[in-house]
DNA sequence: AGCACGCCGACT
DNA sequence: GTCGGCGTGCTC
């Protein structure tokens, strides 16, 4: 008897090894077991099994350990991680092991089968009071019932503004299908950590007698193990988690849900680059369930597939509880007319006072931590340039040092400028910390806070500020997009968009739609109590189509005009994209690897291989970066194309001096 | 990916 | 004469 095994390797096919004579070949499939890798140990997993083997008999070794106190994982999670290998073009078991928690990954030892028991004695529920369920609006119901009618497999795309009430579409929907069977089970999928306690302890309070877990990077090993168990074993009915969730073991998935579906951290930036949102409609395709993609500003091709009908549009078009979109008037400050001092010109410093002269709250948005981007010394031109990387280092006034916010570098800021020894170094730009010194200035007595990844380093120094901000404790708050997530403040009247236009004259083509999805839920931080509010925007080009269709909430717009220049430029979703990157000590072999690696490939068919450029941040921690873009019509052809191609760029690349590192990223989210 | 083997330079 | 540099190749 020989079963197939796959191991976290990037090995072209699964391995062969014997099972000891007289086993059970039954149920083997699926199983994770551990098996002797050259001169290792490692875990593996049974993805098949055979009378006889292909390889040499002499070479089979045996498997060492029949994991067998865990039941097997099922055929469609099987197929979902040998879909996303293939699509991403790594190893089976590069996907597969990795996605099995902490417990599993390594070999388990000898006493596993009471670890698991330990684990199983954890406990999923609280005691929590039960919400009286709340009262949905016709559209949330109209929504609601769409998915539950739901056959099958069936995508849905539910575009709902801020504050319409998506979660309880979410909570609603799962709630019917849970109702349904009692063994169902639901995925939730989040964005983020910071995101999860929120939606957890409202989960928990809407639905305190469900089995709910939880899957995120967070968790510790042991805690993140016996949640994956609780899934697995189908004890959990609920699961609630970020990207590496999508691969949560659940045999009785009954419905996939993807909040903020359009948001970048669904994209693995390590290891193979999934994108979770997409496996997870994969899965519900493979489970035959129906998915929800939620989203107040969707990711442009989610979009596209709802406008044509591959996805079902489902629209909450007004705020849920009070709040009128309509009272909050978007206008820009055009910076052309109305200079900005110190970063802020006259018509946002006046709001900013009558505001706050009003009673209001204010919340002010720049996208750059720090005091200043960089630093300057005006008589030899000297710049703050990061040492490692090819960006600048931003000052940071409180303990006085330049920081590269891409690598990481850090030092003292110096006294004197290091060339010429001028000691007038000027700060250049602005950054939350300059702005929040400026506020002191322009608005004394008023309390200022700050909220960006510096000020809350510290463990719940976050939630202090925002508690702060709800309690009425704080008038102004600077902050970059931390600010515009998942919270309802109540009393802020005045929203200001400090520094768009950075974003807005990007070379990605997708900038536009991250920088409106932004610029969006920060101005959707207005007007929640339904008091008249305003966003203001501070921009040079106020006639800018994107600031336009912001100023009018119109997101439709927005994505029909983003659709036809991607159309008319050929870019995605008319075409479909991997990136080659290559990294090196320095440019030259990196760009002469994806040169060779070009040549390789230019006989491929339907394929476009553009020439090896720079990457766009060329030097990031001491190592050059080069990228080659491959373009598809079809999707099938660079799929062809690229499992017949990177064979042939690992070889190139393993003979290549000095060494250089590459990685393919299929379906790149920046170019 | 690991982890060996293997073949060339500076050391007890 | 060995220790160790990393180039090359394999893992059922």
């Amino acid at each position: 008897m020989i079963v197939q095994v796959v191991v976290d390797a990037p090995l072209p096919a699964a391995l062969e090894y014997a099972l000891p004579a007289g086993a059970n070949g039954a149920g083997l499939i699926g199983r994770c077991c551990v098996v002797p890798l050259g001169r290792r140990r490692v875990s593996g997993l049974i993805v098949g099994t055979a009378a006889q083997g292909s390889v040499n008999a002499a070479r089979l070794r045996g498997v060492e350990r029949v994991v067998d106190e865990l039941a097997p994982l099922g055929a469609y999670w099987l197929q979902l991680t040998r879909f996303a290998a293939e699509y991403y073009q790594h190893a089976w078991g590069e996907v597969a092991v990795p996605a099995l928690p902490p417990a599993l990954r390594a070999p388990p030892g000898p006493r596993f089968g009471a670890v698991l028991q330990r684990m199983r004695a954890a406990t999923l529920t609280q005691g929590v009071a039960p919400l009286p369920a709340p009262v949905l609006n016709d559209e949330q119901q109209a929504a609601v019932a769409a998915i539950d009618a739901a056959e099958g497999f069936v995508p849905h795309l539910l575009h709902g503004v801020t504050g319409s009430g998506k979660t309880e579409v979410y909570l609603e929907a799962a709630a019917r299908r849970l109702a349904r069977d009692a063994r169902a089970q639901v995925l939730l999928l989040v964005p983020e950590i910071n995101l999860t306690p929120q939606l957890e302890s409202r989960l928990r309070a809407r639905f305190p007698q469900l089995p709910v877990a939880v899957l995120h990077s967070g968790l510790a090993a042991g805690e993140r193990s016996a949640q994956w168990l609780a899934a697995h074993e189908g004890r959990a009915r609920l699961v609630l988690g970020t990207r590496l969730a999508v691969f949560a073991s659940l045999p009785h998935l009954a419905l996939v849900v993807v909040d903020e579906e359009h948001d970048a951290s669904f994209k693995a930036s390590d290891g193979p680059r999934c994108s979770a949102r997409d496996l997870a409609v994969k899965r519900a395709q493979l489970a035959g369930v129906p998915v929800v993609l939620g989203s107040a500003t969707p990711a442009i091709e989610t979009w596209a597939h709802a406008q044509r009908g591959k996805y079902r549009l489902l629209t909450l078009g007004h705020r849920a509880g009070g709040g009128r979109a309509a009272d909050v008037q978007v206008r820009m400050v055009d910076t052309r007319s109305d200079k900005p001092e110190q970063g802020l010109t006259a018509s946002v410093r006046s709001a900013l006072v009558n505001t706050l002269a009003a009673g209001g709250q204010s919340l002010v948005f720049i996208n750059r931590r720090g005091y200043a981007p960089v630093l300057a010394c005006e008589s030899c031109g000297w710049l703050s340039q990061c040492s490692r990387c090819s960006t600048y280092a931003a000052f940071h006034k409180g303990d006085g040092s330049l920081r590269c916010h891409h690598c990481g570098w850090r030092v003292r800021v110096p006294s004197a400028c290091p060339t010429c020894g001028n000691v007038d170094l000027r700060a250049v730009g602005q950054g939350t910390q300059r702005i929040e010194e400026t506020l002191g200035t322009l608005l004394p007595g008023a309390r200022i806070a700050r909220l960006d990844r510096d000020s809350t380093r510290r463990k719940d120094a976050a939630r202090a500020a925002l508690e702060a901000m709800h309690a009425g404790a704080v008038d102004v708050l600077v902050g970059t997009q931390m600010i515009a997530k998942g919270h309802d403040f109540q009393r802020v009247s005045l929203v200001v968009v400090l520094n768009a236009d950075a974003q807005l004259v990007a070379a990605d083509f997708r900038a536009p739609e991250r920088l409106f999805a932004t610029l969006l839920q920060v101005a959707g931080r207005a007007g929640r109590a339904g008091h008249a509010s305003r966003v203001l925007v501070q921009t040079r080009y106020p006639a800018h189509p994107l600031l336009q269709a912001l100023a009018r909430a119109d997101y439709a717009g927005f994505a029909r005009r983003q659709l036809a220049e991607r159309q008319a430029a050929r870019l995605p979703p008319f075409v479909h994209q991997a990136l080659l990157t290559a990294e090196a000590r320095a440019m030259a072999p990196a760009l002469a690897l994806l040169s060779a690696a070009q040549e390789a490939g230019a006989a491929g068919r339907g394929v476009r291989l553009y020439d090896a450029v720079p990457m766009p941040l060329e030097r990031l921690a001491g190592l050059y970066r080069a990228q080659l873009l491959v373009e598809a019509p079809r999707r099938a052809d660079l799929q062809a194309f690229l499992s017949d191609w990177l064979p042939a760029v690992a070889m190139l690349a393993r003979a290549r001096r000095p060494q250089v590192r590459w990685q393919i990223e299929v379906d790149p989210q920046q170019i």
